[in-house]
RNA sequence: GGAGAGGUUCCCGAGUGGUCAAAGGGGGCAGACUGUAAAUCUGCUGGCGCAGCCUUCGCAGGUUCGAAUCCUGCCCUCUCCA
């Protein structure tokens, strides 16, 4: 465990960074004052549903405001939540969501555990699954927790009034979901819990939740939802806008790089170890002109790779992305296709739009002839005009389309 | 249980017998300009060796020379009443 932090400036700067909001601010500058004073670390929680095999950039936001707490010498508590999973969060869900099977929900649990371990030290972290305790409870003690909120507060939260008003279903179980989530800060006895904004009402319910169990309540930090690669949308795999981080570093730098501009500092802020001072000097580059966007840009690309892959693979990863989208060159590797001497015509030649299909680069031959007549295939370098729609096949012969999809092609003897 | 409205291509949404692979918008893809940024402009956006043909408008039948459009049954969603 590091060492408590003992200076409160310092301690207060970290915790506000980023955030969009503290509930109640006055009482964590209490809590924080009395940690410093007694020596003892604030009990911080974080919970985590397993609800999908991974995760991307978006749900890291709150991993970082974790990260940051376990430096400054505090005692990190992260529930992987097994058990709330299966139910469901409804949370800024317009409908009902599915329940998952406890397979489905156990194999979540080993991949988040790899790809959490990448930002927070696990080692130093109280990592608890909940269905240890809450599996165990007897419906009476479910009828209980449940009888110490009402009906009229849970409607309080925007999406169940709302959909209580517009007619639409609301399952009794996701009432329960917010009273859970209450307890488990009930069971960790949580100073403080971590959340996006999504998630105030839950929070605030463990507020009154843990009051009557005679605890003192947390305080909520509330972290801002992460816009995707379009820079306006939340990001998410559904709308495809995403930055997974089990993803290869040239994708990660990549996408990383088709950031909109407004999402540099955002991201260096919300996403990345990168310390306040050093974001300040970016800022002020920016504003300044002294510093290019891009370069801004290409250092965040960076960061994001070192943090998951290391610093070599950052640098591999930004070198190859200068010599293929800045000098137009060949990236080092490229998908390699082999085809059967059967799939060409006698000549050896092939119809380019059945090539794109089978180099992976066109969904259909149609898809490849659009490609085509559009432009943007290339063979060797070599921009294919439209009426040319035969080509001889060359043994280690390079097709690119669009600017990102290459494919080598080889013919089997 | 009763009355009504509706299910259209990735999404929203127009279309109410042929001129419909189906307006418009969004998204996406591609090209130009760039910095794989934004903004802007242009084109494309079911499949098929493609001036043609095939499949698609909830599902299954039917009427018709011809159906996304009309009829019948079924499934699903929504609104109102009980």
């Amino acid at each position: 465990m590091a060492e408590l932090v003992r200076d409160f400036q310092k301690q207060w700067e970290t915790i506000k960074r980023g955030v969009a909001e503290i509930t109640p601010e006055e009482e964590l500058a209490q809590k924080l004052k009395r940690a410093i004073a007694l020596n003892r670390p604030l009990r911080v929680k974080l919970g985590l549903d397993p609800t999908a095999p991974d995760i991307h950039l978006g749900h890291t936001v709150v991993l970082h405001k974790l990260r940051q707490f376990q430096e400054l010498g505090h005692h990190v508590v992260l529930i992987l939540g097994d058990f709330t999973a299966r139910i469901g969060d409804p949370s800024g869900r317009s409908e009902t969501r599915r329940q998952l099977s406890e397979e489905e929900v156990l194999a979540n649990v080993a991949t988040y555990k790899e790809q959490i371990g990448k930002i927070i030290d696990l080692k130093k972290a109280e990592v608890v699954f909940n269905s240890t305790w809450l599996a165990p409870l007897t419906f009476v003690e479910v009828v209980e927790l449940a009888a110490k909120y009402t009906v009229a507060r849970m409607l309080e939260r925007d999406d169940f009034g709302r959909r209580y008003r517009e007619g639409l279903p609301i399952g009794i179980h996701e009432f329960l979901y917010p009273l859970i989530q209450a307890y488990d800060s009930v069971v960790v006895r949580a100073d403080v819990e971590i959340g996006g904004t999504d998630q105030k009402f839950n929070l605030m319910v463990g507020r009154d939740i843990q009051r009557e169990y005679g605890q003192e309540p947390q305080v909520a930090v509330l972290m801002p939802i992460l816009e995707g690669l379009d820079g306006v949308q939340k990001m998410s795999k559904s709308l495809g806008n995403y930055i997974g981080i089990t993803e290869p570093p040239k994708e990660i730098y990549g996408k990383t790089m088709s950031l909109p501009d407004e999402m540099i500092l955002r991201y260096f802020e919300l996403v990345t170890p990168v310390d306040l001072d050093e974001i300040k000097r970016i800022k002020d580059g920016l504003a300044s002109g002294s510093l290019h966007p891009r370069d801004a840009k290409m250092r965040l690309a960076r960061e994001l790779v070192a943090m998951f892959y290391g610093e070599e693979a950052a640098q591999q990863a930004e070198a190859e992305f200068v010599a293929v989208f800045q000098r137009g060159e060949l990236p080092a590797e490229i998908p390699e296709i082999s085809l059967h001497p059967g799939e060409v015509n006698p000549d050896g030649s092939i119809w380019l739009p059945r090539l794109l299909v089978k180099a992976g680069l066109a969904n259909s031959t149609s898809e490849g002839k659009r490609l085509i007549k559009q432009g943007a295939v290339k063979i060797d370098g070599q921009k294919v005009e439209a009426s040319e729609e035969n080509v001889q096949v060359r043994n280690g012969m390079v097709v690119r389309a669009g600017k990102r999809r290459f494919a080598r092609i080889y013919l089997q003897e």
